[in-house]
Formats: C-alpha cells, sequence, structure tokens
DNA sequence: CACCAGGGTGGTT
DNA sequence: AACCACCATGGT
C-alpha cells in the first residue's frame, strides 16, 4: 500500500500550498462544491460570483429565490437545471436544520450521512463539504486519487473506495493535511497523472504506465 | 471536430 | 455490485 504521508510530502514539495477554501463563508463553500461537479473550477467560480452579485449566496435568499433567476447565474456552470433545483433545496435543509452552527454540533458520522441524504450530494461532494465547509478531517476521494493508486501501486487496483479511505486515514490524519492532499492530488492530476498520463514530467519520478521508478537523472 | 472538467442519479444486468 | 445513459456549459 501506498505510504500516503510520503505521497503527501512529495507533492507538496513539487506544487507547493494549493490555497483551497482556507476559511470562506461555510455556505458558500457548500454551494461551490455542487456548482464545480463535473466542471472546471473556473466556470464554478463564474457561477459563484453572479450569485454573489445577486445577493443569493445566503441559505435564506437562495431558499426563496425564483428557479429562474439561480438558472441563470448557474448556467455557465454546467448541468444547471439540476444544480439549481439541488442548490436550492440545499439551502432549505440548512435552514431547516438551524444553520451551521446547529449543524456542527453532530458528529462527523452523523453530519456526512445528513449531507449524503440530499439530493446532488454523493460520497465526494460531502467528503468535500465536512472537509473544507467544516474543518472535519474526511478523506475525498476522487478519480484522480483512484487512478494515481491505480497507477502508483498496481497491486492495491482491486481496492474499494472504503478502503481507500480507510488507507489514507491511517497515515494522514489531520483535516489540515487532508484539505491539503485532495487540492495536491487534482494538481498532479491536471499536471501529468490525468486522463492522459504524461510520465516523463511526473515530480514522484515513476512511469505510472509500467509502474515501474523512472530512472534517475 | 473530439475530448475533458474538483459528480450524482436512476435504470438495467 | 458493476455498468450505463443522462445531465449541459465552457475551454482546449
Amino acid at each position: 500500500m501506498i505510504r500516503f504521508d510520503a505521497l503527501y510530502e512529495a507533492l507538496y514539495a513539487a506544487y507547493g500550498p494549493q490555497g483551497w477554501w482556507p476559511a470562506d463563508d461555510a455556505f458558500e463553500i457548500v454551494v461551490g462544491a455542487v456548482l464545480v461537479q463535473r466542471t472546471t473550477w473556473h466556470n464554478a467560480a463564474a457561477a459563484l460570483d453572479a450569485l454573489r452579485v445577486k445577493g443569493l449566496l445566503t441559505p435564506a435568499a437562495l431558499a426563496r429565490a425564483e428557479l429562474a433567476v439561480i438558472e441563470g447565474c448557474v448556467r455557465r456552470a454546467g448541468f444547471y437545471r439540476s444544480k439549481t433545483v439541488r442548490l436550492r433545496g440545499i439551502a432549505r435543509f440548512v435552514i431547516a436544520r438551524g444553520g451551521f452552527g446547529a449543524l456542527s454540533a453532530l458528529s462527523t458520522d452523523r453530519l456526512r450521512q445528513a449531507w449524503l441524504d440530499l439530493e446532488g450530494v454523493g460520497p465526494e461532494t460531502a467528503d468535500s463539504i465536512l472537509l473544507y465547509a467544516f474543518g472535519r478531517p474526511a478523506v475525498v476521494i476522487d478519480e484522480y486519487l483512484r487512478r494515481l493508486v491505480r497507477r502508483l501501486a498496481p497491486a492495491d487496483a482491486k481496492l474499494t473506495d472504503s478502503g481507500l479511505r480507510a488507507a489514507v486515514a491511517d497515515s494522514v490524519d489531520d483535516s489540515a493535511r487532508l484539505n491539503e492532499l485532495h487540492a495536491l492530488v487534482i494538481a498532479h492530476g491536471k499536471a501529468v497523472c490525468g486522463a492522459r498520463p504524461r510520465c516523463e514530467e511526473c515530480v514522484l519520478r515513476r512511469d505510472c504506465r509500467t509502474g515501474r521508478a523512472a530512472s534517475e537523472a
């Protein structure tokens, strides 16, 4: 199994701090987490700005906004019809639960399940919300991380998400490092380890197509 | 033109 | 449980 603490150090040394959602408004982080689904952050941020301009980045405002108005802001982030309905549902959920202060009183397991019960919040988005909006030590498992493990450690290819989650949590436990790790995995994926790998430039000095270490220069 | 992007849902096998 | 089509816009 991969040493994820060592992987973290290697990626951090190569790419540096990513500055993902330090501690902005929690609701804005949640909205951003939904908007960015299957889209670039560039387009999600533009949609986020459009919502902010219309004053819709609060649970109360978004909960009672017209769907057509929300759609106009969300359109550029893609899947805008479903995302619009889901975002308004999330706003109503936050209000019904008494706000983020009340939600923060829940255990991490209860909180995760509460978000998962919502339309539009799956495992990856739920863990992103736990990690970036609530500061809980959640492990975000995305396609980049699966690829990385699949290529870096072919022997672990049959690992399930929950198995991978346990393995990561075993070597990286604090939320600050998990926060950075998720961002670093994506930075690395976009740089060299995406759908089409560029192993010649890989900072991990390993050919992910053969699983063997690259020759030292 | 094809392909990808910081996923999730519902249906089928 | 594994696969599939679908959602939809914007960038390269």
